[in-house]
DNA sequence: CACGAACAAAAAGTCAGACTTATATGTCAC
DNA sequence: GTGACATATAAGTCTGACTTTTTGTTCGTG
């Protein structure tokens, strides 16, 4: 989850992307290959593989005779966790944190509501651990212990959902919890209302009582979009 | 949106990307770059470029001494429109919808309910546009011609969000909209109370009145899924 | 027999150069 | 101005040689 510069390519990947994502080409750019491999001083070859992968993610096009154009923002493919974690790292930062956590209240209740249902004994079990884990560290500073119970409360809710799309954001709500604790202020402990929240949710999913379980997510959700209002109005 | 098989590199993933999320190479298979270059009749730097693609999408992971392996359904990018795009093509293509409509339960409300807060006039005016074809095309097995209007429409209350997360999602209703017309039996004309909610909700983007949106789009979604309860139950 | 170090083989990774192909654009006749 | 045609350009493709990393084996030593 660190450093993904494996090989070369990976290597100017790491270097193009997040300039393209921030915008230091506007869209109709014209890049061209040659002129690139010269720039990182890799091959042509390894440039080409670099510019493929940006083509799948409808970062850029590739044409013949003009070059490789960017194209506009809208046609990004941003579910792609690369291009998440590109702009996170951006200056568009606080938008991309809004857009995601937008997404996470639409997801996230409908997706605990499904966990309810679905949820295996095992999963259960392990929600209850991560709620208890939430509770004996949301007191005393422990933000960093209170993040990881966070954001595997959140994780086993998704997977236990059963549906494949849901259990797959888990990675985007992990980058929105931890930029909240790391980047954005956070000096003091998690609003403890949220904790029972956590708690409550829990318990609801292990009573297979899905209609609470999606009601309690929605007000977890809500807070997540108050608190945003409230740093970056 | 047709045949994307730009380039050699496009018509081998066109073939391999498949092939993958078949299952006709089970999690953990190793390929060779070398023998699939010799099996598709391209050149190695052809190959690699595609191997570097299907990378991205989390399809395989490429390994120094040991080949491109395979890796488990559950770390594929399933956001990625093409994979979504050659599963729906694949066998588990009713699995597939389940997940898609099930999405859409989740976000199209929310989106609905951010649209009539946010849409412009231009905006509404299209979509009343459309829910008006949606109507005048629902009776006389003009399904074609009804699913041209009912793609425009969620299009545009996905775009009028403000949410680029959402907007993203347009392509994939469509491809969900448009399965359900095209493979799918649908003999009769389009249920006449679904095609009064949409009605309904465009009023009600107009009106500004989020709440009821978001309830009304609601309903649609629960339909949607029902309907998918009678055909695969 | 267990354990570790040295070694060899295998496959991806990298590079350089020559060639092909599509295509945007300019030119010229009409 | 419009059409056909020529040309330059940059991506696309192929090939072959070389490098690097990693795995598994072999062999020696405790």
């Amino acid at each position: 989850m660190t450093t993904r510069g494996r090989g070369l390519h990976g290597h100017v990947l790491e270097s193009l992307g997040p300039a393209i994502t921030a915008g230091d080409y506007p869209p109709g750019s014209v890049l061209r290959t040659d002129e690139l491999a010269q720039r990182f001083e890799v091959s042509r070859s390894v440039m080409r593989e670099a510019v493929r992968v940006l083509e799948s993610m409808y970062l850029v096009e590739s044409r013949r005779r003009v070059g490789v154009t960017v194209r506009p923002k809208s046609e990004w493919n941003v579910y792609d966790p690369q291009v998440i974690r590109w702009r996170l790292a951006g200056a568009d930062r606080p938008h991309q944190l809004r857009s995601l956590t937008v997404l996470r209240s639409a997801i996230e209740p409908v997706a605990a509501g499904l966990a309810a249902r679905h949820a295996t004994a095992e999963q259960c079990a392990e929600l209850t651990e991560c709620a208890l884990g939430m509770v004996s560290t949301s007191r005393g500073q422990q933000l960093e212990a209170y993040l990881v119970h966070d954001v595997a409360f959140h994780r086993v809710i998704l997977n236990a959902s059963g549906n494949e799309m849901f259990a797959r954001l888990g990675d985007v709500v992990a980058e929105v919890l931890s930029g909240r604790t790391h980047h954005d202020v956070m000096f003091e402990d998690p609003d403890p209302a949220a904790v029972t929240l956590h708690v409550k949710v829990a318990a609801a999913v292990r009573e297979g009582d899905a209609p609470r379980a999606e009601r309690l997510t929605r007000e977890i959700t809500v807070g997540a979009l108050q608190e945003l209002d409230v740093l970056a109005p």
